[in-house]
DNA sequence: ACCTGAACACCGTTCAAGT
DNA sequence: ACCTGAACACCGTTCAAGT
């Protein structure tokens, strides 16, 4: 049933005319505020007061409005833009530009694996890459290289994240905290200095042996 | 395999009576032949001949079925018992460790991202966890860097082999293939080198510095 | 351009009851 | 110990039709 005047929470205003943007933002906030598992197609309509098959006007399937949300959730951290290139700064941008992404998904409930299972069907993480990639292509590495090592951290970046906010709803739930609070910050960036300091050793390597 | 009179394609004998073992191995079955998003709890109690409640009787829910899945894919490869430690082998052992864990995912179809969502929940993941520790442990480290090295490192490939065997389906499905072809394992073994470099390095600049 | 109404073909899970 | 039968409360998606 549904009450006349309702003033329900989480209900676009009483338009009935929706646009794409309407239909991604009032998505994140059932992401946000409900979590993955939450997101269905039928309740995203509930929330729009719109019957389920009006979302197949806006996207074509629900895949696709993930990737939206994907990219959404990975953009809203503004790129700093680092002007100058100083030898060796790749090292400091790199680890600047990870720990901005680990926050932009950190931002929403359930980011990391929204972000995690578009990127591993090819959709919706182009710009953590291609800022990544930007990151570590300040150093003198060749293109393969700056590919490959950009899609290992990413692949780092998504798996520690996707634990940690796992963790976060567990402990939510409450079911009797682990020995470890905010562990999470400091073994994250223990995670990506591995990546960059392994990085940066073997270019070391291959110039000396050359 | 296992059962003493299979002829059916996907089908146990004709028997009413199943063990858990029999469920986890019809389940394993479906996912290699079918994909993860064909496994589903009615298509498995169909193939073993059974109403769907009755899998209820084995597991207590989807969940625990494919956190028992994650594990026997994961524990398929054998552990070499190395004996002897000498100085410097864990670098040797523990790539070893991830190719072999790299094997054991791509044995099944879909392998790598069952691992992945157990792992994620805080299920299933123990052995491969416990092996990249004991090799990472070889070497002399205290005992939370052996802990973050190995989830990193363990993040790193559960992430890599995903997005490879996304790619593999996605190619088979004849998606007129992108510009790589087993480009897969030298990425592969590229990332673990940064790893394993990286953890080299920071233990490295730690007794340097001290 | 954007949505309704109604249907199709599914899901995971519960539970009393059977053997 | 292991399973049936029947239901509950959902899913994503399609499509003709409406405005």
């Amino acid at each position: 049933m549904t009450s006349p005047h309702g003033s329900d929470p989480e209900q676009q205003p009483r338009q009935a005319r929706h646009t794409r943007d309407d239909v991604a933002e009032t998505a994140l906030r059932i992401l946000d505020d409900h979590g993955l598992p939450e997101l269905t197609m039928r309740r995203l309509a509930a929330a729009l007061d719109v019957q389920p098959s009006a979302l197949y006007w806006h996207f074509p399937n629900k895949q696709t409005l993930l990737a939206e949300l994907s990219d959404r959730i990975a953009s809203r951290g503004r790129a700093l833009p680092f002007a100058p290139v100083t030898p060796g700064d790749w090292m400091i941008v790199t680890a600047a530009e990870a720990q901005s992404l680990r926050d932009a998904l950190l931002a929403y409930r359930d980011g990391a694996e929204v972000v995690s299972s578009s990127f591993a069907l090819g959709l919706g993480a182009s710009v953590p890459l291609t800022r990544l990639r930007a990151a570590i292509g300040r150093g003198e590495f060749d293109a393969e290289t700056v590919s490959r090592a950009s899609a290992a951290l990413l692949h780092f970046i998504l798996g520690h994240v996707s634990h940690e906010q796992q963790r976060l709803q567990y402990d939510s739930l409450g079911v009797a905290a682990g020995p470890e609070s905010d562990e999470g910050t400091s073994a994250f960036e223990f995670g990506v200095l591995l990546f960059i300091e392994g990085l940066a050793q073997h270019a070391a390597s291959r110039s000396t042996t050359r």
